[in-house]
Formats: C-alpha cells, sequence, structure tokens
DNA sequence: TATTGTTATACTCTATAACTATA
DNA sequence: TATAGTTATAGAGTATAACAATA
C-alpha cells in the first residue's frame, strides 16, 4: 500500500462522487418513469429556474458541454419540453424557453421528488442537511483557476 | 416560474454535481497528462488502498458498474497497470491487484494531486473541509433503499 | 437456485477540433 | 478579431438483459 495518499473517503472528487451516487439511487427510478435522462432533467429545472436563457449559460448551470446541450435542446425540442428562439438584441444567440409541457413534466414528478428529498432529510437530519448544502454551495463558487 | 420547486443550488443532486466539476477542473488537467481517465485512477485509488479486490467490490467503490468495469480492466491489465487472478477459494471471484507500474503512476502525479487539495484548502478553509467531508461521508453511508 | 462475472447491444454523453454566423 | 453556437467525429461510459461458470 503505497505511502502519502489520502484515503479515497477523503478525496474531494470521490467522496462527492460517491455521496452523489447514493441521492441519485431513489431519484433514477422517478427518472425512469418519467422517460427523461438526468441530464434533460436538470435543464429542465434550471430552464425552469431562471427563465429564457442561452445555451452557454444553461450548459454551465447544467454541468453540461456545449456540444451535448446542443443536440440535448434539439431532441427535447422535437419533444416539445422547450423552445428556442434567437436573440433579437444580438442574432448569435438563442434564448431557451421552458415550455408548458416541460414545466407539466416537473411538477408531475413534484410529489415524488419532495418525498424523496423529506425522506433523505429525516434520515440525515434537518440542521446537517442545510449545513451541507451550504458548503456546497460555497465549494461551487470557488474559483481554482479553472473554468476560463 | 412553477411555485414548490426547490432551487438547483438547493437540489443536492445538482449541488453535489456543481461542486464536484468546481473541484474536478484542475484535476483534469493533472488525468490529461497522466493519460488515464478519471474512472480509471478511481480504480486506481481504491486498489491501492484496499488490496486486492474482487470486481463488485472495486465497482461499488469506484462508482461504476460491473460491465464498464470489466472492460477497463482488461484494457488496464494490457496496460500493466493491474494483474488479475481467480480466487482460490471462490473460483466465481477475480481477484484484482494494482500493478507496480498502476502504484509508480499514482506516485508520480502525489505532489500535484496534492498540492490541489492543498490550494482547495487554503481558500475553503481547512476545518470546513474537514466539516463537508464528514458530511459526505455519513451522506454516502445512509441507506436510501437503493443499491440492492 | 443464487452468486459472480462476462458478453452483447443500443444508446447517450464526453471531448476536441473545425466550422459558421454574427458582432 | 472575438464570441455564440453548430457540426463532425471518435471514443468512452451507461444501462439492460442474457449468458456462463461456479457455488
Amino acid at each position: 500500500m503505497t505511502q502519502n495518499i489520502r484515503a479515497t473517503s477523503r478525496s474531494l472528487p470521490i467522496a462527492l462522487l460517491r455521496a452523489r451516487e447514493t441521492v441519485m439511487g431513489p431519484l433514477r427510478e422517478m427518472l425512469a418513469q418519467s422517460g427523461i435522462s438526468e441530464q434533460k432533467w436538470r435543464v429542465l429545472r434550471v430552464l425552469n429556474e431562471r427563465g429564457p436563457s442561452e445555451h452557454s449559460s444553461i450548459a454551465a448551470a447544467a454541468c453540461l458541454l456545449l456540444p451535448s446541450l446542443t443536440r440535448m435542446l434539439a431532441t427535447m425540442e422535437t419533444e416539445g419540453l422547450i423552445t428556442r428562439a434567437s436573440d433579437p438584441t444580438d442574432r448569435r444567440k438563442t434564448l431557451v424557453t421552458i415550455s408548458e409541457a416541460g414545466q407539466d413534466l416537473l411538477l408531475a414528478h413534484l410529489a415524488q421528488s419532495n418525498a424523496i428529498f423529506d425522506r433523505l432529510q429525516a434520515q440525515f437530519g434537518r440542521d446537517r442537511l442545510e449545513q451541507l448544502l451550504d458548503l456546497l454551495d460555497d465549494l461551487q463558487k470557488l474559483d481554482l483557476g479553472n473554468k476560463p
């Protein structure tokens, strides 16, 4: 066993991934029923939260690369989940908007999604969950010299 | 804007992912130099920590599916990073061991990896980082009724 | 009959670069 | 010349199911 290497449970990337896999377990059942991928779910959540948005801004918020997003949005448009229109003030930009059907999809799974969150909160503790979310939010805001 | 839906920054799966992307930024440069994928890196870390391990155990610890792992290990064996041998006490099982070359690869990037961690620790605060790692470790241990 | 792992298959996302169009 | 987004392409990982070997 090599020395000086941090335990994997104290490796932040690995710890974040393991925690995420634990949380995603029950959510994946829900997503399977909804018929959309985890990535598309994030895009809908971001659009619902921010309103009409540019591709770059969606990609950053949903943790996706622009080329991935481009193709996903094309599919989502044919599925009627979003609409696209070019920005009149700068025609290089495209503004993406969540459709009624997209909002309905989010709402249709809201109860189930909240139930999963509540169960997690009950097991983990409300205060500690808030504390964790605060720490994660601060971490995400750090500038580590990437994201150029 | 639909009501009653949690802000994405308070969605645990999204918050975990965004935090992870922030942390992975500088690490990806390191991995690009090492020539192996993020997934293979996790497998090496797990093997280095646990010693000879079965596929199922590696898959769970490195957050990979068994079929993905099977093919990755085949590649890693030809690359000389690991060795495989069937368990003499139960010949269904395969024991995977990190090779010298695999350990050397981890060690070759240890200084760089530690520097990245130290920079993060300096910006985020040592205590808060420890607190975060503790919370993540506890979260990962929860039984949410998945992982059957 | 249950467990461990492999193979097969289809699909999605990732990653990089080259390209278009607008500014 | 820089920016926003698209297209092209290759490849890697994901997800499911079906299968083999062993227990």
